[in-house]
DNA sequence: ATACTAGGTTACTTTTAGTAACTCAAAAGT
DNA sequence: ACTTTTGAGTTACTAAAAGTAACCTAGTAT
């Protein structure tokens, strides 16, 4: 054949790339990648994500608690934008003072384990990163 | 004993969450995931990256045709960041007018595995979400 | 009457994303 | 001799998003 393993991956992944690029079907706004890191790609979402998965139910205030640094608003907002994704369920109980429950739907677990890979793959090469980030610091240093 | 399988699953789960939140280790400024994710979760960084995962090496116009709808600035402050954190490499020919070819290094390479795996999962999923932000849009109207 | 509670809104300010027009230095066209 | 073109950007600006601080609601406890 004349092409080695290597060449017959990277053949693999530019089909792929193809693929998700001109991907036209099913009324896709746009590449799906892109609408879906758009959407949850921010650390809030993220930290959302995050301890619903680890906590199976919580309530505002217990989120608001977990998620250090997060103010009220942004909580709701970050909420909203997932429970409307379909990754969290939000359930009201009529009380007074209100009580209000959130939950990752099956579809926010799958992602879950999704974003847990990522994880994996961030920790594993976090130090290639930091690294660079420096090397290109001190270039640009030099630059000036 | 006494646990199902999945409830060993979901144990792992928490664990893998606690070990990413409390990451103190390697100077990790916080969080790797977000700290990752924050960085390339835009849509001209994963464009960027999916484009240079095709051709192996674009120059500066080649790549602002191939991702239509990016401008001059845009591109330039997204390669910039990509370069800046290690992910692609940036060579400049001094001539005039000038030549400047833009690459995946090795770990832009990996990370492309990583959106691929993801791109995977979204175009699986993609119509649930889609669904699920109807669902919501309906909703929202009868509140009203 | 005042204060507290949970779970938000509203009005405002700061940051970031994005656009349009300009630059540089040489080569080619008129 | 002047204008245009070329590639790879800047600079100066505007639109949009993220984020903050103060307010609301309705019932209960002091």
């Amino acid at each position: 054949m004349g092409v080695t393993k290597d060449e017959n991956q990277q053949v693999k992944v530019q089909e792929k790339i193809d693929k998700i690029m001109d991907d036209k079907e099913a009324a896709a706004p746009c590449c799906p990648v892109k609408d879906i890191l758009g959407r949850f790609g921010d650390k809030w979402s993220i930290y959302a994500i995050l301890m619903l998965g680890r906590n199976e139910k919580l309530r505002f205030n217990e989120l608001k608690g977990l998620i250090s640094g997060i103010s009220q608003r942004m909580l709701t907002v970050t909420l909203r934008s997932l429970e409307e994704d379909g990754l969290v369920k939000r359930t009201i109980f009529p009380e007074i003072p209100p009580r209000v429950e959130y939950e990752l739907t099956d579809l926010g677990q799958s992602l879950l384990l999704q974003l847990l890979e990522l994880a994996d793959w961030a920790k594993l090469n976090l130090h290639h990163i930091v690294a660079a980030r420096e090397r290109y610091a001190k270039q640009e240093q030099k630059r000036t």
